[in-house]
DNA sequence: ATATAAATTTAGGCAAATCTAAAAATTTGT
DNA sequence: ACAAATTTTTAGATTTGCCTAAATTTATAT
């Protein structure tokens, strides 16, 4: 497989709900930054091979095979994301474009003496599941910020977007993963919220809340 | 620049004595499995970017340039067969094509922190010199074990051979870096050697013996 | 329901990296 | 030194992945 073939499976994976929900050739172009006509042109090549079910101008979907190579391509993204947070130091949000060429790398064994290295994570620095050898990963069960009741007591455990920019927002907020929140209050004038995070009190907007899992205790 | 014209300013570096002397397009070709004329087509791109001088039919030098951007190549793909080999525990003859795919991951911060993370390391698997930021190198005093004189006393720190093939015949007759080995006579009909290696004894052939290199102590 | 807008595909083209076959330059052997 | 052998380059083709522009299909709005 080419990068650019296993590019465009992950958009896949990742516009169409773990590759089951149909995804229009724009969606993907617009999110891989190319031509709707090229992704045509690479969905044609990627139905050939099998890795996706394909229909003229109704959207493509992943096949069985292509969900798993997809699967394949996460976990080798999320596990070298862990070793470049762990062991070499990087701050999470430096660590997306490295993995995206560190995933195209070759070798199962490779991934599978890192995974034991890095002690079989289940999470890569951003909260998000690290599908294990077979595909398998558990989906923890985390609510946005933004839509759990006042009052609710929990854990930080992820981040919906994990742009460079909202990350560094979070740094410089001193919000980090495994923090323990409470949400005291919601501002229904602009929907932001007060919470407790660790022993402050602070007050984020709803665009913040809209984009933090905690994890209910 | 491709991983194409890196592995091409990487092959003109290793057959010219680190790029000074220069390399037929054949040789290229026949080291690169590729075809000479394919070799040709680079080679006057490369020249177009200044990594390397190159006159019709007199065969190619690297440039200044070419050489830096050859030692920061050499030193990714060293630094990467460390990490390889000390923490993820892979053996010496199961590193190079996986580190042929890492050396061209880009990221200077990616490299100096691996190179932190590894203590700095001065050889790689192989007992080859890794470069450092700057491009210097020791290349270390060593000999052939082939070319010295009988009675020398020294340590195994290097293979000129590093094939798979050669790496894994060390392996089974426990010959490894790091070993005290005395010469003990060459038998002048086949210019094979009696070694002391430990403090056993060994018979080796000449090929074995043009194929390590020793420090002499 | 149908015209208009939007999305998608097709057609044709381009650049990179490779190849084969033929031409040109260099090297070699006597 | 010169013909033959070898090496190297050129010319032209192929494949991959991408593009633009035009055609086609689907969706939308009155």
């Amino acid at each position: 497989m080419t990068h650019s073939e296993e590019n465009h499976i992950k958009a896949i994976f990742h516009l169409g709900n773990k590759g089951t929900v149909a995804v229009s050739t724009n969606a993907i172009a617009e999110l891989m930054e190319t031509k709707p006509s090229s992704v045509t042109d690479m969905v044609k090549k990627l139905a050939e091979k099998d890795l996706v079910h394909y229909k003229k101008y109704q959207g493509v979907t992943l096949s069985e095979f292509g969900v798993k190579v997809a699967l394949g391509i996460i976990r080798k993204h999320r596990l070298w994301e862990v070793f470049l947070v762990e062991k070499l130091d990087f701050s999470w949000d430096e660590v997306h474009e490295i993995a995206e060429q560190l995933e195209h790398i070759k070798s199962e064994k490779l991934i599978d003496k890192l995974d034991t290295f890095l002690d079989h994570p289940k999470f890569d620095p951003h909260g998000d599941p690290i599908p294990d050898k077979n595909g398998i990963f558990k989906t923890a069960d985390r609510k946005l910020l933004s839509e759990v009741p006042v009052n609710s007591n929990g854990i930080c455990v992820g981040v919906k977007d994990s742009s460079s920019a909202f990350l560094k927002f979070l740094d410089k907020n001193k919000i980090a993963l495994g923090d323990v929140i409470t949400v005291l209050e919601k501002e229904e004038f602009d929907n932001s919220f007060y919470i407790k995070i660790g022993d402050r009190r602070e007050h984020i907007s709803n665009q913040i809340a809209s984009n933090l899992f905690i994890k209910i205790s």
